[in-house]
DNA sequence: GTCGATAATCTCGATCGTCGAGATGTTACT
DNA sequence: AGTAACATCTCGACGATCGAGATTATCGAC
């Protein structure tokens, strides 16, 4: 039975990793709907999540965010101005610095598609109880720790 | 309470969107180690989870599955080919079809890489019983089922 | 205040991945 | 044989990214 329990384990693997490429599907799905690319995509999901935190990105800290170079920051923050999905806006106390706020019709976008996929998610936990959930969190911390430590090249055992 | 638990539900959501960004983050070290881009190791990939089926994919099955023009196709096997990653084998059954095999070096780098992280991943749920490893895979389940559902544009409620 | 050091951003030229259109070689059907 | 369907490859173009260097703004020391 020791057999057995190693491959539901390693079946879970599997399914987390089919996850994964579904998941991303969806990204490259709104992508394509809104005529970006990934990384247009990763900037908009940046910015978002930082407008959440109540902070205001400037063009380094989103270089940083999706790791690219200046060049490119500069690049993408034209063409994501250029389709009206975000706006320039120097910061009055530190003139160097270039804010980068989302327009309205782009919070909505990403609303509605990202947000109508958190839905359906929130939905399908209907049936679980408090006790199952708190099961899949842990699980769910658990894995992203060990993966996070791949991610950066800290080996583990 | 009802408040509690629709928000205990969307942390979980958010903790997959975070383990989806660390799981990409893993596939891109390894890109980055081998001098691959993001595309090179998806078509590996799906080589490898083609072999593990015991299929020989073709070039244009490949296509598919990295949703790729048959011009990129070439192209990209022309780069895994060339730095001996994958080899082109013709079908002597038909002979316009062309076969790709992984040299044994990729297989290698591959099954340690995420061979690896698969092991480790296994090893963190050593501390968890099977009752609750099934609530685990259902849930993976279902929220795939979810995913997939939008990633291929059909909403739901 | 003015000068050098630092920081954030932008411009330019080059490289590389992807695509569309069309060419080439292969198989299946009649 | 002749033709349609198929799999792959070649070619030219476009666009995203990068490295190096220029530009503009700020800060601290004197």
């Amino acid at each position: 039975m020791a057999d057995n329990a190693a491959r539901a384990r390693q079946e879970l693997a599997l399914l987390l990793r089919r996850l994964n490429v579904e998941l991303d599907a969806v990204g490259q799905r709104f992508a394509d709907r809104h005529g970006l690319n990934r990384t247009d995509v990763r900037a908009l999901v940046a910015i978002m999540d930082a407008a959440r935190r109540g902070e205001a990105l400037t063009a380094g800290r989103l270089g940083e965010a999706v790791d690219l170079r200046s060049a490119s920051v500069t690049a993408l923050v034209d063409r994501l101005e250029k389709v009206g999905h975000v706006r320039r806006v120097r910061d009055p106390g530190d003139r160097r610095r270039v804010g980068l706020e989302m327009s309205d019709a782009a919070m909505a976008a990403g609303a509605e598609h990202f947000g109508g996929l958190a839905h359906d998610l929130v939905a399908a936990m209907e049936g679980y109880t408090d006790g199952e959930l708190d099961v899949v969190r842990r699980w769910l911390e658990d894995m992203t720790a060990v993966i996070a430590r791949h991610s950066r090249g800290e080996a583990e055992s």
